[in-house]
DNA sequence: TTGAAAGCGGTACCAA
DNA sequence: TTGGTACCGCTTTCAA
């Protein structure tokens, strides 16, 4: 029993007494057939239970209606928003996603990017990965150069459509914040595989730390909650003490919260926190959680629209679409309390 | 310029003075061509750049190595632990994942389902529905006749392979182990769009009460996070006042952390709270969630195990697979604290 | 407005 | 071991 046994447009055509490409403009132009030819048609194709092959239509016109949508790390919620932002919108458009997780992985995101080529996505959407921090790798001029539209989010490539990584305010809007209140031991948990990926984050604290003759204390780890711990746990025993602690993302700030707990340390009282991304979780965290939104499921959505103008134009030039940092303050901060 | 416009077979074939179809045969069955043909035409492959058409492979071959699936509510991290168990067994075998959200919109089921009858995904992954309580839907019959592989993950249906949805001991196991700490109001947040879907947790928690002659405190509501804290602000306020607090899931879970500290509750001397789901996060949340583990990512894995096995075997009998239910007891759960 | 025929880029089955 | 030919199911072109 072959799935592939199914009624095809002949045996359609055959039952109704028609061509088989007059069922075809039935089932697409529909102008260009008689009422009652369609009527025919239609009736034989419900009796016979059709339905559309699409992998012989996509062949044949050279496209298969999906994206390609590469995430980095698949336990950070802001890829779901942002996946469920691209996943509103591709639908409205009436394209299908691919998924595919790298976690991070160098060897992934290059298998993945292979197996593109080969599967011929109408489009993809690339998000942060190690590549990303250096020159547009080979696999992604070829490509370009085959004429696949490709977005990506939170790249430094030049000449691709994309959505800014982080805007350049972002990092300094936070600094500024928690200087504001008061705060001058400042610690940072750089917590991803590359800091390529995180160096306007990096670069934000590394400038403003200078700028106001503020100690730099960085702690790297890993992308998981227990790495975001461990950091977290060694910026607390930094002779520096911090009091206030930043991570390069929300889904990290939740492992310093964590240790902040175990700690007994009250947040914002003892020592304040705050991330970037703006997760949907973080306002609803046991401490609600202040951050910077950079745009969220909108950056995906953003994607798609950048997709669709690529794939209606492929001669335009390349664009790059910019979120606003807003600052959201919340309860992990407050003011420095005196000793 | 034309994406499609790449190099086929043939104009490798003639470069490499071949036939195409032996160039077809040395970049698939090696073993048949002899060895300097095959250098010839690897030659002529990369001097070309040729790249294999996959959706002409696919389409010739009626397949699209491709699984789909379909997940009921992307904000919900349980689902991206299976997600991610999925994607990684997938890619072992080779297979590539097209990913649907419903949100919980029926429509948006069926849609989704109609699509894949034309889109032929070589398997489905179904998990939790609203059709899935009732019976068998038309669509997925359909898709089984037109010889589709289903998987479901937490269904009802009948006749299907599938992952059992909760292990029946999951609802009596952390009922019993909040009972044991002589809780004796034991409130429980219904965060769910359709009762059905989490009729297991509810079946139980009735059972349990009835059994033990304890006042049954439920509150129904959505599911997301606003949704349980207005859910758990209820359950607070009811006259038979609650000293332990079970939500449907571990993601609900939070929103109900987040009220009890809103209130000024701790947890556990307060109050105890518990979770269904094991979800990765739970164990690092501010308060760590005591909650029943039922397998996450390896549910996932299992499915397209699962379906792999049903791709090789069309006629095989449907599969049950079932995994235990761990109660995983953390710092949410104490003893009753005597008033 | 409709039908016949060609072809998309591979794979499968022959025969040589 | 290789090449020729048919064919997957649909869309497209060209005549009728």
């Amino acid at each position: 029993m072959n799935k592939r046994q199914s009624v095809t447009i002949r045996e359609v055509a055959n039952k109704a007494g028609v061509g088989h490409n007059t069922v075809s403009l039935t089932l697409n132009d529909s102008d260009r057939v008689r009422p009652e030819t369609k009527a025919k048609v239609m009736a034989a194709v419900r009796e016979l239970g059709y339905v559309p092959n699409v992998a012989a239509r996509n062949f044949r016109q050279g496209t298969v209606r999906t994206i390609g949508v590469m995430i980095p790390h698949i336990h950070n919620p802001l890829y779901w928003d942002i996946v469920a932002g691209i996943e509103d919108e591709a639908r409205k458009h009436d394209y299908g996603i691919a998924l595919v997780n790298t976690d991070l992985t160098p060897q992934r995101e290059q298998d993945f990017l292979r197996g593109l080529l080969e599967r011929r996505y109408d489009g993809l959407i690339l998000m942060a990965t190690h590549t990303h921090s250096v020159e547009t790798p080979t696999e992604v001029r070829e490509l370009l150069e085959q004429g696949s539209a490709i977005v990506a989010i939170g790249s430094t490539w030049q000449e691709i459509d994309k959505i800014e990584p982080y805007p350049l305010d972002a990092g300094p809007l936070l600094m500024e914040h928690l200087y504001s209140l008061g705060h001058r031991h400042i610690g940072f948990v750089l917590g991803i595989a590359h800091e390529g990926l995180a160096s306007d984050r990096l670069d934000a604290y590394r400038a403003f730390t200078q700028k106001h003759d503020l100690p730099q204390i960085i702690e790297t780890c890993g992308p998981m909650i227990p790495d975001g711990m461990a950091a977290t746990c060694r910026l607390l025993d930094h002779p520096d003490q911090p009091t206030a602690i930043v991570t390069v993302n929300d889904y990290l700030a939740i492992a310093a919260m964590r240790v902040l707990s175990q700690r007994g340390l009250r947040i914002p009282e003892d020592i304040s926190l705050a991330g970037f991304d703006n997760i949907p979780l973080s306002q609803y965290l046991t401490t609600s959680l202040t951050t910077i939104d950079i745009g969220g499921a909108d950056r995906g959505r953003a994607a798609v629209q950048l997709l669709m103008d690529r794939l209606n134009n492929p001669q335009r030039e390349p664009q790059v679409v910019k979120f606003p940092a807003i600052l959201q303050i919340r309860e992990s901060t407050g003011p420095l309390k005196r000793t």
